[in-house]
DNA sequence: CTTGACCTTACAGTTACAGGAAGGTTTACA
DNA sequence: TGTAAACCTTCCTGTAACTGTAAGGTCAAG
């Protein structure tokens, strides 16, 4: 099949699918005989794979890991589970950033009229407010 | 006073405010005799301001609009409010999205025995997964 | 035989900086 | 007085993970 029903059927844009060859993420596509790259169903079990890998947070990086595990007979499965559990914990952590930030919105908004005024409470908190106002 | 002490006093880098100045989110810099920049403790003001607005998670357009409205005496509160609370909204969003992952991710951790055998739950749940595995 | 939908490569642009090179200035100290 | 550290300057490159666009080749339908 061609790029386009690859990407389809991956769940990765043809853009991406190029992107990752050239990065030699994945083995270059081969080729027919007008230079369009082919793909069968393993090929595209394995770009399913960085689709899913990439959904769930992991960057290429790590995909790279993963895909070298996913291809490993003789893996360790706690491989695995220590990249999950590392990338479980950063997501945590940015949630937890991301919470405490909208937080200091939700201050800063419930302080301020919102009206047609000049006199703006959320203005005056970005100028002037120390590190921490919660 | 230098581009380091400015930095030092709001909480940006220097590199960062070189930055700002060459895309034009600050006015250029005074300079001494020796060409080095001068900030005053206006300046230093509109710098921890912007520190202050990144911080909380707006991007730097976001970052010129809301230092449009500083500046502006005419301006009107409900601006600033309409900016916070879109951005508190981003931030929700975010938050969502993150802690879905990290529940897939948990799922996942939790189905993999994480031994040194190759048998394992993460690595096939990536390859044959389809879209909602909660 | 042409039109539209594919495909190719290659290069620029995105965000918000950080790092580093090459060189000028200032300050402290021996 | 010399010099070394610690500043400062501009300019260029690199980052992550693509997306957009240009210029052009290919294929299938009507």
């Amino acid at each position: 099949m061609n790029i386009s029903e690859a990407a389809r059927r991956s769940g990765l844009s043809a853009k991406t699918i190029r992107y990752y060859e050239d990065i030699e993420l994945i083995a270059p596509a081969t080729r027919g005989e007008n230079g369009y790259r082919q793909y069968d169903a393993k090929a595209v079990e394995e770009l399913h794979f960085l689709a899913r890998a990439r959904d769930v947070g992991f960057d290429l990086h790590e995909c790279r890991q993963l895909l070298e595990l996913q291809r490993d007979r003789s893996r360790q499965s706690r491989h695995a589970r220590e990249l999950v559990l590392e990338k479980s914990e950063q997501l945590q952590a940015r949630v937890e950033q991301l919470v405490s930030m909208q937080q200091v919105l939700q201050a800063m908004a419930s302080r301020c009229r919102g009206d047609e005024g000049p006199e703006c409470a959320i203005l005056d908190d970005l100028a002037h407010a120390s590190k921490d106002n919660r």
